[in-house]
DNA sequence: TTGTTAACTTGACACTGTCAAAATAGAGGA
DNA sequence: TCCTCTATTTTGACAGTGTCAAGTTAACAA
């Protein structure tokens, strides 16, 4: 039942934190079944009893990085003047503030999420869709002021996403964004003005 | 001088080709050196004399992977209606429609374009360069009518590129998208009226 | 103490990228 | 025609990868 027990005190939970640690560290090219393994002390195979296999434990990080993600969506809402759009302009600073502080992480997460979901059985992917669900409803939450009356309820949070993630995925990386053709304005530029509902 | 010579024809338009097929066929994890130099009818050492190794390859198949982009995008805005809004529309859609046909690849194309540009160090990068600043005026030339006069010139083709990114990204990729809340309005839905300048 | 089961180790296999050395094909000059 | 000579390709090897099978060890129950 609980897992401080046998040779290594919590196996599961030091893997996934060396594949973090990796993760940031080398790239997706240094997540490694064996380098997690070394790096937790035990042997190449110990892992193959806590994950089903390498997509496994990619599964398990992503799952922990969408965890992370939300917590620190959260903090900076917290930090946050009152009113609707501060409390939104927060939210989507909190996701750029991700994506540069766990820059390999990031684009872990949303590379691989479609492929590994289609490769695991698991509790894994229980706990995958947990996260990320939670993730998207902090954002959810942060739109919903802004929500049109009308037929299309969901274009403003659809919008708000796509907008924060492209931004995120295309400029958020490197410390001196540009595009091709000159300097990339910060996000709050970028927001559109929503009416409130 | 040309490269028509020799054993094989053209190996190196042969690997970057394989190397599409696999792509798509079977994902990141698929796309191998020595399944490629299988692919093209040579052996696994063989384009060693062609790429600096595999990150060359992969650059080299990003690389043509922006010009496919480049091109159907530009079809896209020769069958629009004419005005700059139903062209800039046309472009997104011709975005939205190469994420879709070529799902893997723009996956591949956007994830791994900051890890590989910093391990070549070929002539591969100036093609790279090359070909993605071609997409992207493509896509600029498409928001130039709609640029605001005052400081932020580059605010509109900024926040139109990480929009219709972001919307590819997140729900370009399966047939039916859809949030954790609901179903997914159509990018026209979501894209803003911009004033013309 | 004994037995049982979960956790871990050891060893092996096929596959990967990369390197060194050998072999081969094509082109240009005698 | 023959003969270098260089670019291209092949063969062979090496370390590293994920995964499986079998053996070993530790923790706990009876």
């Amino acid at each position: 039942m609980s897992k401080e027990k046998h040779h290594h005190g919590d196996l599961r939970e030091a893997l996934i934190t060396a594949g973090l640690d990796l993760l940031e560290a080398g790239g997706p090219a240094a997540l490694t079944l064996r380098k997690c393994a070394a790096l937790a002390g035990v042997s190449h195979a110990a892992p193959a009893h806590h994950f089903n296999g390498l997509v496994s434990l990619k599964a398990a990080i992503i799952a922990r990085g969408f965890r992370i993600f939300a917590r620190i969506m959260e903090q900076h809402r917290a930090s946050a003047a009152p009113g609707p759009r501060a409390k939104l302009l927060a939210i989507c600073q909190g996701y750029l503030a991700f994506s540069a502080s766990h820059a390999a992480l990031f684009r872990f997460m949303f590379q691989d999420f479609g492929d590994l979901k289609q490769q695991i059985n698991d509790s894994v992917l229980n706990e995958l869709e947990q996260e990320s669900t939670h993730a998207y409803q902090v954002l959810r939450e942060a739109c919903a002021p802004f929500a049109p009356v009308g037929g299309h309820e969901h274009s403003t949070e659809v919008l708000v996403w796509s907008l924060v993630h492209g931004y995120a995925t295309l400029f958020g990386g490197g410390k001196k964004p540009k595009t091709p053709s000159g300097p990339v304005p910060d996000f709050a530029q970028i927001l559109p003005d929503f009416p409130l509902r």
